[in-house]
DNA sequence: CCACCGTTTAACCTAACCTTAACAAAAATG
DNA sequence: CATTTTTGTTAAGGTTAGGTTAAACGGTGG
């Protein structure tokens, strides 16, 4: 099983670059199947069990992103990489890739994208719950890009968040409005749970709850012996 | 599916010249459609998929560079070649080169463009991974060659970039906006990652610091313990 | 053999990051 | 209500990564 082939659906609708995509990919020991558009690349993944989709965003029929919401809806742990367009609009990706895994700018650099197979696939490995790198949110009014490391409130300047406080970010994220239990978060970030490592983690809230003050919809709640909450309170309507 | 003839969007305003050159085209095996202004060429993109965009730039209703334009946000992909007259002044082209593949002079000759199809045709099978080499980039108002290792600010006199400076900024221009890790540099430009290459690629991002304080827009930031990030801040709006 | 150029190594300094400590406040416990 | 446990917060300390400049190195061509 750990050697086998690692499978990949690959959608892409320009035939010359899948083509040498799927070669590329092929040659680095990876089982390529490829697809030409969004309707196709449902079909497929229907037919078979993938370790990963790597979906063009661009392509006529059923463009990438609403063939990940499909994909998404039959199996929500495979992790979906997109291919954007350098071109495209900041904006209008940013609703789109919270779905997201990761992502690649056209064009790209091929020993990225191996990069970040093998780290998904690393991931995916090392745990067994579903735990999937998605790494852009929207908490309220701000934007976390948890791969680029900060933190960005409506036009502001984006803050830097540090490693750790990114980290504990995202997973509070994840856990949007729902518990994030302390024994997660130890175990994920620190590695190791005892009374120091508690207590820094308590320290990074303490940082978080600074930064997230500039929205007063969004809000760190404690869960006395159990963990943490992040909470958006509904706009308004 | 590779042996189909190659489909061919002629914009052309010139109607004796447009047909004189569709049907040289059409003998050379290209499946060409000739449209006889940017409105009509538009509403012909859209209708179809077209290997290659062959666009007049000078032409009533909608000028080839307002077409690229629109083009460019349906397909980011399609290769678009700009016929120019010899007596455009090179700084407005140059902004629009960038999003060109290729242009000619008119007059030209017909076998140069021949030439020049054959060639993108090949190149845009592998085009959308970067490693296909991508030479030149424009970076907020620098304007990077590095084929010819220069670094052009305004119109300014080029600075010559050292073989390790240009392969360094490549790689960043290559990531634009987006984390470039250190790790890729490394194993890509000093083929080996160790304390010491790591120290000397930090002298060199000092070096690309220097280099790129003329222009504001521009900033190299550091991620701490991942990588550094070429910032473009929009220019304004 | 020297001068030059690109690159590496060294050195020094600052910034970033994380942990630990200390004390205060809140919540649970009996 | 007194006591214990947990959490909130700020600040000090230590460690590592990065910023920058300059000197050393090594190859190349005069």
């Amino acid at each position: 099983m750990e050697t086998e082939k690692k499978k990949i659906l690959l959608v892409e609708d320009d035939p010359n670059f899948g083509i040498v995509l799927k070669d590329y990919l092929s040659m680095n020991d990876f089982d390529v199947v490829l697809a030409k558009n969004g309707m196709e690349g449902f079909e497929k993944f229907k037919k078979d069990n993938y370790d990963v989709c790597i979906l063009d965003v661009m392509m006529p029929y059923k463009d990438g992103f609403t063939l990940a919401r499909e994909i998404r809806e039959k199996n929500e742990n495979v992790p979906i990489i997109f291919l954007t367009a350098k071109t495209m609009k900041e904006d209008v990706l940013k609703g789109y890739k919270a779905g997201a895994d990761d992502y690649l700018n056209k064009p790209f650099d091929s020993e990225v994208l191996l990069m970040k197979l093998k780290a998904i696939l690393q991931r995916k490995a090392s745990s067994t719950l579903a735990d999937s790198k998605q790494f852009e949110f929207e908490i309220g009014n701000f934007h976390l890009n948890s791969k680029l490391r900060f933190l960005k409130y409506m036009e502001e300047e984006p803050v830097k968040l540090s490693p750790k406080e990114n980290e504990l970010l995202r997973l509070l994220a994840l856990h949007e409005n729902d518990l994030m239990p302390r024994e997660l978060a130890l175990t994920k970030i620190w590695r190791d749970d005892n009374y120091f490592t508690s207590r820094s983690m308590d320290v990074y809230i303490a940082k978080l709850r600074k930064y997230l003050k500039k929205d007063d919809v969004v809000e760190i709640l404690n869960i006395h012996g159990e963990g943490f909450r992040l909470v958006v309170k509904a706009e308004n309507q």
